[in-house]
DNA sequence: ATGTTTCATTCAGGGCACTTTAATGCGGAG
DNA sequence: CTCCGCATTAAAGTGCCCTGAATGAAACAT
């Protein structure tokens, strides 16, 4: 899952992109209006968290001219006021949710979550293909009942191929949603980290679930074809 | 002891909260009903502190759902306005005891110490992972039936960690808890105090009940994953 | 006051796990 | 056979984590 924070101020920004991270999160950071518009409208992202007190373009601004290229991107707030008539101006410019400074991290976080929740077609926090199971909230992996750890890039991109399973996902796709921005040229990457993942997944069963799609991808599927 | 504290109005939340930190609780703050309930349900707390007059989901509402996850928890209803027919309102959705405001810090606190030695009688108040033991109301540490002595940090640390003992807790989570400064820029010394912890609980003891996870944070577990 | 002890915190080093790059091996398609 | 794409492995690079020591702060005793 990707995340877009933008906020001015760097020691809440390194605060809440740090807690994130942990969670698993890949998150980017911009550190102004126009350089977090760019990158809401460069690269594709799972949700939008937008300081509303920035220097030069207006956080306000920037919002709705975010929403009017993604309609359907979360976007939650964050506001140092807190004045009944500033709550209904965010929401008319488009966020789906709101928090005031100073915040708990631990709010922030249940906020992140509902709204991701909100936004993923199936409501179910377990993810399941064929006899492996994937449980988004505690991030615990388990293949025939047995657990298997995973790193965090490993984690995500398990979590990326199995919400998308039976679809074949291309390599420039995978990079997008697991990988953060800081990425581009060729690389095998995603090949490096296949096997990785089927050393931990697939190796130990006679049903290999991740399946490569020649020239195009890789998928994970419940039964895969002969 | 930890206090989740539901309550929309920041000047309060945060008077409340700092006041309940100095007694050396931990505590939680959300800011309106949704998030609380999350909240209440997603972790384990001693007592709630809930505000009737959310915007959104009521109070009331908030109240009757997390009572039907958790029947015991102690729970402290914060409400402005003190008709006879609200009273039996409250006890009906499910209060142990009821404020109104405005109210002095130091009759919150006498209450809510009320509830929490009322609780204590028929909930266990120690903590136990495998042969570790944390007393809560005398902040005792034992293991393996020996005493330990820790500092003040040590202990809120390690309460922290068994109080969700299983969970992976990430060191912005723990900076949160046990630490009451958010935002504050880098620092180790989650790390520095987990090696105190560790050279106190574990390291005369062959089962390591602290667990590094590595890029997101620690755990204490009763039983080590291969 | 002054010294002593204990606790809280910061800092820097080194090591190791994870990430990433890059080179080589393998196999199917034409 | 040769090319192309993928698999595999090794190894470099990076960042995170652990540790020990030093500093600062606070409580206590002299």
């Amino acid at each position: 899952m990707r995340i877009l924070l933008v906020e001015d101020e760097k020691k809440v920004a390194e605060f809440v992109a740090r807690g994130l991270r942990a969670e698993r999160f890949a998150v980017d950071v911009a550190n102004d209006g126009p350089s977090g518009l760019e990158m809401a409208t460069t690269y594709s992202y799972d949700l939008l968290l937008l300081d509303l007190m920035l220097p030069g373009l207006s956080g306000t601004e920037v919002l709705k001219r975010i929403r009017r290229q993604n309609a359907k991107l979360p976007v939650l707030v964050l506001t140092a006021r807190d004045g009944t008539a500033e709550k209904v101006e965010h929401f008319e410019a488009g966020a789906d949710d709101y928090l005031t400074k100073p915040f708990a991290f631990a709010e922030l976080l249940v906020r992140v979550k509902a709204l991701l929740r909100r936004g993923a077609t199936d409501r179910s926090s377990v993810l399941r293909v064929a006899d492996l199971e994937v449980d988004r909230l505690s991030q615990q992996v388990r293949r025939a009942g047995k657990r298997i750890e995973l790193t965090s890039k490993e984690y995500s991109l398990l979590e990326y191929l199995a919400s998308n399973a039976g679809r074949v996902l291309s390599r420039t796709m995978i990079i997008e949603h697991v990988w953060d921005e800081s990425f581009e040229g060729l690389t095998n990457i995603v090949d490096v980290y296949v096997r990785h993942l089927r050393s931990k997944v697939d190796v130990m069963h006679p049903v290999k679930l991740i399946r490569t799609v020649r020239g195009v991808g890789y998928s994970i599927n419940a039964e895969p074809e002969p």
